[in-house]
DNA sequence: CTGCTGTCGATTGTCGACAAAGTCAATCCG
DNA sequence: CGGATTGACTTTGTCGACAATCGACAGCAG
């Protein structure tokens, strides 16, 4: 790192800052698995900094929702429960749907390109065995869209969902494989939106979350799970 | 307070968790004002803790979005700008609009008898000089709405979003003086959800959040606020 | 063998100390 | 006289110490 960027970065962001992004990439990535204990000493070892940093770290990511934290016992990689997972669904639906329709009605003639280009790079991953390529680009796909849609307040909620959904989602992909059905629908998305029509994109944006929902139940564990022959 | 009570207080809240509590409860009750910086040492004194407990509290409200933290200047309460009102009241108004529709598949006459009381108790807080009065009870409503409707979820982020625009709102109603105007839309909701109507209330509901907003932006300082004669 | 209880190591909760950065005003120089 | 400089004072950033609490395990009673 060039020295001028290095000092931009001191003086802008706190060790627990640093602490709270490598706590999140640590359990985003799975390092730390769901329902895990952080430890805050090992934490503090690992990265060579004290104890407060880590704690007010993990303050943060309690409210973000990462992280559960029970007084005396300790900080936990929060574990989404399956009633819970739906009705971030249900949410995440109505969301995606909103900003679809925003999008449609700004979107310029580059960023359709731009999202095309996603659509075109996933059908080469829809095999089982690319999903560790597959599933950052479904991501970034997503999170375009809703960057492109002006909106830093949606935005943000998005990531919070995303960041909680994440394990689950990851799962619901990989183990549901509606690959090649989930790529389609991402295509009716760009159609829509190239055609500007808001509605459509809406529509297009719910239906597709909500097919993810479904795939993604039709492989959860029990919980009155609909069994699917 | 009894001894049993007093043990499963002590035994869940760390003092963090009831530091942010007060300081949000002064932020919200405007001991606080926006923008206003909120000294470590003056909070931790004020309550008899220590430092750490207030700084751990405050990471917390940042990440909420109620207090913005600057590194090496402190942490202020979070003043929203005209833009971000304007984003967050088209995020609400979906979010309201699905808790209409949620609501409306599954409420009970119960439910609907208490909605209608509070409607009727607000037409007798019209006077601009009762809104102490109304503004509250306006705030209950809207959030019976959400926790009847089912969705922790939802009800989750509902919660943030009204933390952060309580200030705005306020304001909105208060001067925008639309006070009757507000409770017969109030009155068009629960009617459609005593109809069952799923699409009706979401109507009603989006309805009512989208004339909030115009009845704020007309009150709102510049910013390119279309002037309203 | 089962269940209870006391004890111990591990982990978190809270605090104040010290260092670093920012703020502000009096002062100095052009 | 105006703007830069310096220096005292305030406020935050980070750390480790100490206390409180938890969970596990051993030992004992029945």
């Amino acid at each position: 790192m060039d020295a001028p960027a290095a000092i931009a970065l001191v003086r802008k962001t706190s060790l627990s800052s640093l602490v709270e992004a490598e706590v999140m990439r640590l359990i985003l990535a799975g390092e730390l698995d769901s329902g895990q204990q952080i430890k805050e000493v090992a934490i503090a070892a690992r990265l060579g900094v004290g104890r407060s940093s880590v704690r007010e770290a993990l303050r943060a990511l309690e409210a973000v929702g990462l992280v559960r934290i029970e007084k005396n016992r300790g900080a936990f990689v929060r574990v989404v429960s399956e009633t819970e997972a739906r009705e971030m669904y249900v949410v995440r639906e109505q969301l995606e749907g909103l900003a679809g329709a925003l999008l449609a009605a700004r979107i310029t003639d580059d960023e359709v390109r731009e999202l095309r280009e996603y659509v075109d790079e996933l059908d080469y991953y829809l095999d089982p065995a690319e999903f560790q390529r597959y599933f950052p680009l479904n991501l970034k796909f997503h999170r375009r869209i809703f960057e492109m849609a002006g909106n830093g307040r949606l935005l943000d909620m998005y990531g919070r969902l995303t960041n909680e959904l994440h394990t689950v989602r990851r799962n619901g992909l990989l183990r549901g494989g509606g690959l090649a059905v989930s790529n389609i629908e991402h295509r009716n998305i760009v159609d829509a939106l190239a055609a500007r029509d808001a509605d459509g994109a809406s529509a297009a944006m719910r239906a597709h979350v909500s097919a993810g929902g479904q795939r993604r139940r039709a492989q959860a564990p029990g919980d009155s799970g609909s069994e699917v022959a």
